[in-house]
DNA sequence: GCATCATTGTAACCATTGTTACATTTAATT
DNA sequence: AATTAAATGTAACAATGGTTACAATGATGC
């Protein structure tokens, strides 16, 4: 696990704290689907992503879905922080995207950390920056897109963080996560094959235009 | 200022950080309607809202608008610290909603005082927290309601940050909140006013049903 | 090969929202 | 009071997205 810490966190923390996470964190692979929170967890540790993606999601009371953004390599969960110190409850589910490796920190070490490393310091509020940008360009995507064009930011996001032009994916599956129906997807989807952006196959869509 | 400081923060801060507060922060008068951080401003200091309520919004390339949130007394403005610590431009416009009063702190002690003081870390923490938790809002509002849904929403929200059930407004500026045309909105506060939750009348509107 | 199930394609129709155009009402100014 | 501008009402139509229903296709197990 050190050697995994020192090459994904080594240019953000100094030493001794990598040591002090090395210490404290566990460690823990996941694959492709786990759940990783459920909107109502208590959440008692935060996770460091070391590879892999992880796929945020916020749920309506009715239980309808939409997918928020995506995490990747170095990046860690504010929602989680925040739930941590307020002991509030996580209000987004997350979903391994992809086969993941993270360490989990406990909540205690990481408010103590805080006033210890300003490097730490650091990690957290920009890790509060960049999931607050990453929620304003939700919000833009829902508000100010069109469902064809959120639909291939989607497929061309998701190609992404799978380091892989071609999705695994069902439309259904893309209906769900853009909160919609799988008659709709199956629509644009087939419009935007016409444009020649996509490729459609059975169970898997090849992104051309990335 | 210092009292004015005693009374909206002194619950939550030290004597001693309320001191260095007032010996550092601009005490800061703004009238309805007034612009305090525009997108793509560098951000050097941070608002403490002591008095009033600030509408924060968010733009799109085109110059299409849409509301996310109001601050009131007490909050301050997270996409600021984030802003600040990242030197990085404002992604949000903050327009003064009603006559206000803050408090503008400079960075550098922000970040100084994250170290020096756990109150003021917990308060910077937490003020994440609420943020994103109105952002998560916003995105439920925009993602899960209907527009007559979202409109009452935000006629409610609205009458209450005022402190006033009757609203100053035009379905124009109410169409741009909501980004969309001033038709539709005309069109379903007709409705609503024959659902008997609301009463119209020029240039005001009445919320019945609070 | 055949039956079954999941996935995708398609058509027809409806509801909501957006657009255009113009009329009407109210307030402000001269 | 007459003129002008701002705000609101309304109708007709277009576009987008959501719903239902069913057909066609491909995969899987027997």
């Amino acid at each position: 696990m050190k050697e995994e810490l020192q090459v994904n966190y080594g240019y953000l923390f100094e030493d001794e704290l990598l040591d002090e996470i090395n210490a404290v964190g566990l460690y823990r692979e996941v694959s492709e689907g786990s759940k990783l929170i459920e909107i109502g967890d208590y959440i008692k540790s935060m996770p460091l992503l070391i590879s892999g993606a992880i796929k945020i999601l916020r749920e309506d009371d009715k239980g309808d879905e939409l997918i928020l953004y995506f995490l990747e390599r170095g990046d860690t969960c504010a929602m989680t922080l925040a739930c941590c110190i307020g002991d509030a409850k996580s209000e987004i589910r997350a979903v391994a995207e992809t086969d993941a490796k993270l360490v989990m920190v406990p909540v205690k070490k990481m408010e103590e950390w805080m006033s210890k490393y300003k490097s730490w310091q650091n990690f957290i509020l920009s890790s509060y920056h960049e999931r607050m940008s990453e929620l304003l360009e939700a919000i833009d995507t829902i508000a100010f897109l069109k469902m064809d064009q959120r639909l291939f930011k989607y497929l061309k996001d998701k190609a992404m963080v799978n380091h892989d032009d071609v999705i695994q994916v069902t439309h259904q599956e893309i209906a769900h996560d853009l909160h919609t129906s799988r008659v709709v997807i199956s629509r644009l989807l087939k419009t935007l094959e016409l444009e020649g952006k996509i490729k459609l196959n059975r169970n898997s869509i090849k992104v051309i235009e990335l």
